[in-house]
RNA sequence: GGCUCCGUGGUCAAGCGGUUAAGACAUCGCCCUUUCACGGCGGUAACACGGGUUCAAUUCCCGUCGGAGUCACCA
């Protein structure tokens, strides 16, 4: 058995979306799996939307994914170029096409827009072009006049009418299409480029690659791609069509959802690590119920036998669920660093930031979840003073007038004002007056939070805090107490 | 509209003729607790519909309905 090959070949132009990146880690995981290659070529055919610095995305976010292709632009596996725009000065395309004009099996076509739009209908609101082989028909002395006369020409593949190609998908299984739905596809543009279509199938067999996995999207072409292997007597590679995925209302995800490039998501405070993750168990899944998984768990794991077949909705919610348990077993020097721009970005006081990223480590989901959770230490909020009933904990206005006032001498005299003095001593005050804990702790934490749900309890708070300031947000509460009487 | 694919709880999903139809997220309740979170325990919630085939269908076949994809000198 052959060694298996797979590639990723995207275009450059832009983010990298969510469903091009498990595109590619499935790639990735299925060569790596079986333990062949994986390849990296860049499909620059479109000079019309070609993005500058687009490249430079694919890279990155390939190598931070741990994506490492075997062979690519820069690691030159004896099968290049790997950028079709380079392959094409070659000359690779022309040659392949034109052989097949020699065949018969593709035909040159001198049609202008303007007969093509004539030949364009609407139905259901979408515009629907099928080429009627005007072209086809020419006889050998028109093409050579037109071609002398320099007049602009694609090369379009000759479809069969009437009979049905079918192909096998390894997920889908057979799959069949009338001929007379294939239209006389285009082959090389006018501009001299080859299309999608017809570089993607000449690179495939000329690159080695085994196994073509792509989106669902191309099921519907997938005829065309055979009968052109056939045209070539080529050996078709195995398909591996990935469900589509969505976003919330069911349909494809579009570069407008926002949410849906990787570098969106690691913008809005994702880990990258939790988005490999995630987007693996878009469309698969493994044997076990373990869900959390890193690369090398997946290439272990890897099944694509196991991949789904109905379309997967890009849930945020559990995306949110698993970034937060990344970020709850991050290193915490990784964590302290990932962490510290959102602390920075609303604590100018000189607080023990450490001590406030342990707080929040395993409250947040998304980094910028930080911000909101602790900005009462910069700053005590407004706070409406029926914060201090709380049932509970058996706090009233009253209980929290009494506490807070009692209290504030205790921790004024305290030495060393931490955590687990004020603890102590605030416990066994509560013994003294037949309080439960929660009683005390509860306004105490109101008045030097003003938050009715904290990242740490009154004496974590207090202890970031310093006597200084707890003290006085402390006095402020019992105030507004008093003066709510 | 033609063609193609898909159809298990709100979402991701296991299942591959006989199951009390897993698990996860979300949601609800309880426990833990110095509020919240984490963690633990438990609850609500699903085989789109109609025909077949079969002793037996979520599972196989057909149809209906619903959703999606595709029909470019874009990939």
């Amino acid at each position: 058995m052959s060694t298996v090959k797979t590639r990723f070949a995207p275009s450059p132009t832009g983010r990298m979306h969510v469903g091009n990146l498990r595109t590619a880690l499935y790639s990735y995981l299925i060569a790596k799996h079986a333990d062949g290659k994986f390849m990296l070529r860049i499909e620059d055919t479109d000079q019309e939307r070609f993005m500058e610095g687009a490249l430079d995305i694919i890279y990155r976010t390939l190598r931070e994914t741990g994506l490492l292709w075997d062979e690519g632009p820069d690691k030159d596996g004896g099968v290049g170029p790997y950028v079709q725009s380079e392959r094409c000065e070659a000359g690779i395309y022309m040659k392949y096409a034109k052989q097949l004009i020699e065949q018969g099996d593709a035909y040159y076509c001198f049609c202008t827009p303007e007969r093509l739009n004539s030949l364009r209908r609407v139905v259901a609101g979408k515009e629907l072009l099928m080429y009627d082989k005007h072209c086809l028909h020419l006889s050998k002395e028109e093409i050579r006049a037109n071609l002398d006369a320099g007049k602009p020409y694609v090369i379009r593949m000759n479809m069969p009418t009437e009979g049905t190609t079918t192909f096998h998908d390894e997920i889908y299984g057979d799959i069949s299409a009338p001929n007379e739905e294939l239209d006389d596809m285009i082959l090389i543009k006018s501009d001299g480029y080859p299309t999608y279509n017809f570089a993607n199938v000449i690179d495939d067999h000329l690159m080695g690659v085994t196994h073509v996995v792509r989106g669902n999207e191309y099921l519907s072409s997938t005829p065309k791609y055979n009968l052109l292997y056939k045209a070539f007597g080529w050996e078709v590679p195995t398909y591996i069509h990935c469900p589509l995925i969505t976003n919330e209302e069911g349909a494809k995800l579009s570069k407008r959802s926002g949410h849906s490039s990787f570098e969106d998501l690691i913008e809005q405070g994702f880990v990258t690590e939790a988005v490999v993750n995630f987007v693996a168990l878009l469309g698969w899944s493994p044997e076990g119920e373990n869900e959390i998984f890193s690369l090398q768990d997946l290439v272990k794991a890897f099944d694509y036998r196991r991949i789904n077949k109905s379309p997967a909705v890009f849930d945020m919610q559990k995306l949110r669920w698993m970034n937060g348990e990344y970020i709850r077993n991050m290193e915490d020097h990784a964590f302290l660093d990932r962490a510290m721009p959102y602390i920075d970005q609303v604590i100018t006081a000189d607080y023990d930031k450490k001590k406030i990223a342990d707080m929040v480590k395993t409250r947040i989901q998304v980094f910028p979840d930080i911000p909101e959770m602790i900005r009462f230490f910069e700053e005590l909020p407004e706070y409406d003073v029926a914060m201090y009933n709380h049932k509970k904990s058996k706090s009233t206005l009253e209980s929290s007038k009494k506490v807070l006032s009692e209290t504030i001498p205790i921790l004024a005299a305290l030495d060393p004002f931490d955590n687990d003095s004020m603890f102590d001593a605030l416990k066994a005050y509560a013994g003294g007056q037949g309080l439960k804990v929660n009683t005390v702790m509860w306004p105490l934490r109101t008045a030097v939070s003003g938050m009715a749900a904290t990242p740490s309890g009154a004496t974590g708070i207090m202890d970031v805090l310093g006597k200084d300031e707890s003290i006085r947000r402390l006095k402020a509460g019992l105030a507004k107490i008093e003066a709510a009487q």
